[in-house]
DNA sequence: TGCTAAAACTAGCGGTGTAAGTTTTCCGGA
DNA sequence: TCCGGAAAACTTACACCGCTAGTTTTAGCA
């Protein structure tokens, strides 16, 4: 085969295929081969619309970050925005957790990446916030819901329970911890979230420097 | 050369050597081969030593976080041990900007993150927090400090200016946000670190919930 | 002293990302 | 309407990857 007739192959059923794939099988299954007999074509066709693995897979992240709601900053005021969106983006990446490592390497500023942190950013200026602060507030979200992401990808107490009693003593119970661990995470995470807001709360009203 | 006189190849100077690796060149760095090679022996040698290159880089990983100091625990009140454990633990992350995406993948039961995670969680629980609390709590200060040395290595704002004015409007001096990165992800973290520590003092003496 | 296990080696397998060059099809301009 | 160049698939191939297998020599212990 030459050129088919029509378009096997675009950048987006390329994207969406990998995120399949991803999902479902993991990081490393995503091979330029194996992505491509998926798509039902030969290996390096690929290389027409990419110029590099890396960058199908940073298309693929960045299409996860699209699903992210941020709709909340032009309806709400910013603490309630603060906190759907923050729940939205969380929720984003717990349903992807094969992908969490790309957002642990790749580079933060594709486009949905940047239009989300636009409005974010544009909410917390007509709420008030001084620049200076808002990008702070930014990123701070970013770190909480990042780590949290991370945080329930990568760990896990399900060794030999003996082990942990003898070498690790405050952690006896800990290896009950797998089974509430989702539970874990919110609550976690929600406490994060909520110390947070209220906190930036009093700040905004002057009760903190 | 078969078995030589003297041992050349211990686990320690294979990971202290891997981290070397990892900080000066960056983790594509490490292939087998090519650490091998910095260690004066031969590509497979090393599998006499760690069963798979992922328990090498787990290995350097948890040598990291055992720089992490935490001793604080025993000397300070609670808050300040969580201040200067968090600034300390977000110091050695920062040092190592390579690794992050190690932290992103690698299972967080080493025994390091271990030791690490029984003596935080032990120090809150002397301090009277319950159990639950505590576990939430220490969760959400790894989700902290991974998520802003996560966040830190993967940002970066140093397109063309003309481009964010024109598609993300309030971004539009974020191309400045490059050269002052490192003062906003203190001021984030910090952000992040005073208002949870003050949000957590205040639900211990019963002002929240 | 002799045996076993350890620690290095060499050779090689299947897979990886990607470059190079080829062929055919599509599409826009004369 | 024709035609030329870009686009999109192909095949081939390279250098490297993680890792296995089998070999040899040394070290340590009975």
């Amino acid at each position: 085969m030459a050129r088919p007739r029509g378009t096997l192959l675009t950048r987006e059923r390329i994207v969406e295929v990998a995120g399949v794939l991803v999902d479902a099988e993991g990081l490393e299954a995503v091979s330029v081969r194996r992505l491509a007999t998926e798509l039902g074509v030969a290996g390096p066709s690929l290389y027409n619309h990419f110029p590099t693995k890396n960058e199908i897979l940073d298309a693929v992240a960045d299409a996860v970050v699209a699903e992210v709601d941020v709709s909340f900053f032009a309806t709400h005021e910013w603490q309630e925005a603060l906190r759907l969106w923050a729940h939205s983006y969380r929720g984003v990446l717990l349903q992807h957790p094969n992908m969490v490592p790309l957002f642990a390497s790749g580079p933060g500023r594709r486009p949905a990446a940047l239009a989300m942190a636009d409005t974010v950013y544009g909410g917390l200026i007509a709420a008030g916030w001084p620049p200076a602060r808002a990008t702070h507030i930014g990123a701070l979200m970013r770190y909480l819901v990042t780590g949290a992401a991370l945080g329930s990808f990568a760990m896990g107490f399900d060794e030999d329970p003996q082990v942990y009693a003898e070498r690790y003593p405050h952690l006896r119970d800990a290896h009950l911890l797998a089974e509430h661990r989702s539970s874990v995470d919110e609550g976690a995470f929600a406490l994060g979230l909520e110390t947070v807001i209220s906190g930036l709360e009093a700040m905004k009203n002057g009760v903190l420097r």
